[in-house]
DNA sequence: ATGGTAGTCGAACTA
């Protein structure tokens, strides 16, 4: 299984790329984070023409997550186990070929001292508790999406100048850590264990011509199945293209 | 340079 997850900052704005990229790039499974429209304005019926059935949990302006999938889904799910009716579109799961596959966009925090942050920190343990009600460490399960935190020094362009900031935050990356302690591994970080290796590029300052970037969206998988991927990568090529998205692609192929 | 750019939506918010 080749799975792939994107912030794509947009589904409307980046409609023709992320169709082209997933043309090109023949992902099984697509995770896409910030689309940013209601359901109706999801291109399910181009991506169906391309053999992928989709999942979607959208929102107007803001958020939204959805899954396409090559292989049949099952078990569509929407939101935290603690939410009935989700404020903010930003998480939904399905089964694929027993795999739970979660996509899922952690809030941004604004800054430290906002408070927003907070509730950013308060996410991920309602994203591990919403994990532990529906699987374990031993079941094969994929958290994939953007977590907008960096795990540590290799993940930042400038580690020193980064400490403290938002995205690299030290109570971010216990929030992280705590997520990771339910029996989740970074697949990217065990096949690609070197530094400078980035997901997202701040749109200001020239950040990504001057490589002043974050990884910050990963694919998180349970031992039962981090142990058969068999590569894992970052594909910058649509950073560079014209109006891309913020954030690369990650791809994860599961033997 | 507490700026800078992009998306949504048509002013101000989010990132």
């Amino acid at each position: 299984m080749k799975l792939a997850t994107w912030n794509v900052n947009s589904i409307r704005a980046r409609h023709d790329a992320v169709l082209a990229w997933i043309s090109r790039v023949e992902p099984d499974v697509v995770c896409l984070q910030e689309t940013k429209v209601e359901d109706d304005d999801f291109p399910t019926e181009e991506l169906l023409r391309l053999g992928y059935a989709v999942a979607t949990a959208g929102q107007k302006s803001y958020n939204g997550v959805a899954i396409a999938s090559r292989l049949p889904m099952t078990q569509v799910a929407i939101g935290l186990v603690d939410e009935a009716e989700p404020s903010e579109a930003r998480l939904l799961r399905a089964t694929i070929e027993g795999v739970r596959v979660y996509s899922v966009y952690v809030p941004n925090g604004k800054s430290p001292s906002s408070p927003a942050f907070p509730g950013k920190l308060r996410f991920f343990g309602r994203l591990r508790d919403t994990i532990a009600s529906e699987t374990s460490p031993g079941s094969p399960a994929i958290v994939c999406g953007d977590f907008n935190v960096a795990p540590d020094d290799r993940d930042v362009f400038d580690p020193v100048g980064q400490r403290g900031q938002l995205l690299y935050h030290p109570d971010e990356q216990r929030a992280l850590s705590e997520l990771l302690s339910f029996g989740l591994v970074d697949v990217f970080r065990l096949h690609r264990p070197e530094g400078g290796q980035f997901t997202w590029w701040d749109y200001r300052a020239g950040a990504f011509r001057r490589n002043q970037g974050f990884r910050i969206d990963f694919v998180l998988a349970t031992e039962a199945i981090a142990s058969r991927c068999t590569s894992a990568s970052i594909d910058i090529e649509p950073r560079h293209g014209e109006r891309p998205s913020d954030h690369a692609p990650v791809v994860a192929t599961f033997a």
